[in-house]
DNA sequence: GCTGAAAACGCTCACGA
DNA sequence: TCGTGAGCGTTTTCAGC
């Protein structure tokens, strides 16, 4: 991956809606090999998926918790376990194996605090947890799926540029 | 909004590749009533974008820390600067204002240890912060930008159905 | 590797039910 | 509000450079 690649990357990272013709007057590349360079990134795994992105308020799943988590049982039966409960539950969007005091982190989404009540009840019934820590946010100040790209690992292109 | 509607929602939410007329087959739609609905809800600004998602390993941002922020100038004003701050950093994915005894919660991403400290560095030299704790993620289990849709406020559709 | 053009496909809109 | 069908733009493929 070189130069362009990365700047195709930051375009629809930013924006998928973009044609292919579109993306390759910005980088600098006709329509056939932009498009060759973002369905090699699809086939290498780089570029994931394409998804819609909702606004959190308009279908009512506004309030946002993070659930610190620690357990007593720390076998991989146990996180094999905890990781199924937490499939089932389409408001657990992030979770995280930590270093350092908590062992586990979720980033749950609710409508409200009552919701998160039921969510938090629901979960505890389903798995032994040893200590839980609920933090709430009062305001999502930013909230971005575009991964920085100046870390990117990149070759040198062809032409040296 | 109505049932179908969320349908589309939970769709379009998994993959925006979707052509229109299969999301339509799906739901029990012909294509241009389901485009209608899907033009309808961006307008709305339900759908508020659709983007790539791209594969942290193979970008090398593949380090998740969580840093909590604590401060003792609780005004508007160093809220805003440190807002600016903020954006300027492309590593920050999300920031909360928290309830609580943290006053800030970021997700930062990085490729490594020896990145989160220059970023850390950099963060503090811009601005004053009066505790700073940060927390790695060793393993990140899931991760989804679905919202879940369940609690959606649902107007019932005209056919009853 | 790039260009340009052709074919396939999906989006968009006007109209009728 | 839905569906059909036609027109248009985009994506995708392919021949030639």
């Amino acid at each position: 991956m070189d130069r362009l690649d990365r700047k195709i990357l930051r375009l629809i990272q930013e924006d998928s809606t973009l044609a292919v013709a579109d993306i390759g007057k910005k980088v600098g590349l006709s329509t056939t090999p932009c498009w060759r360079r973002i369905q090699k990134m699809e086939e290498e795994g780089v570029i994931k998926r394409r998804v819609a992105l909702l606004d959190p308020e308009k279908v009512n799943a506004n309030v946002t918790v993070f659930v610190a988590i620690r357990t007593n049982t720390h076998s991989v039966e146990w996180l094999k376990r905890f990781s199924e409960v937490i499939a089932d539950f389409p408001e657990v969007l992030e979770f995280y194996r930590m270093s350092g005091e908590v062992d586990y982190l979720l980033r749950v989404v609710v409508p409200d605090i009552a919701a998160y009540d039921a969510f938090y009840k629901r979960l505890i019934a389903k798995i032994e947890i040893r200590d839980v820590s609920s933090s709430f946010a009062m305001e999502q100040i930013k909230f971005s799926t575009q991964l920085p790209l100046d870390y990117m690992k990149i070759e040198p292109a062809r032409n040296g540029e």
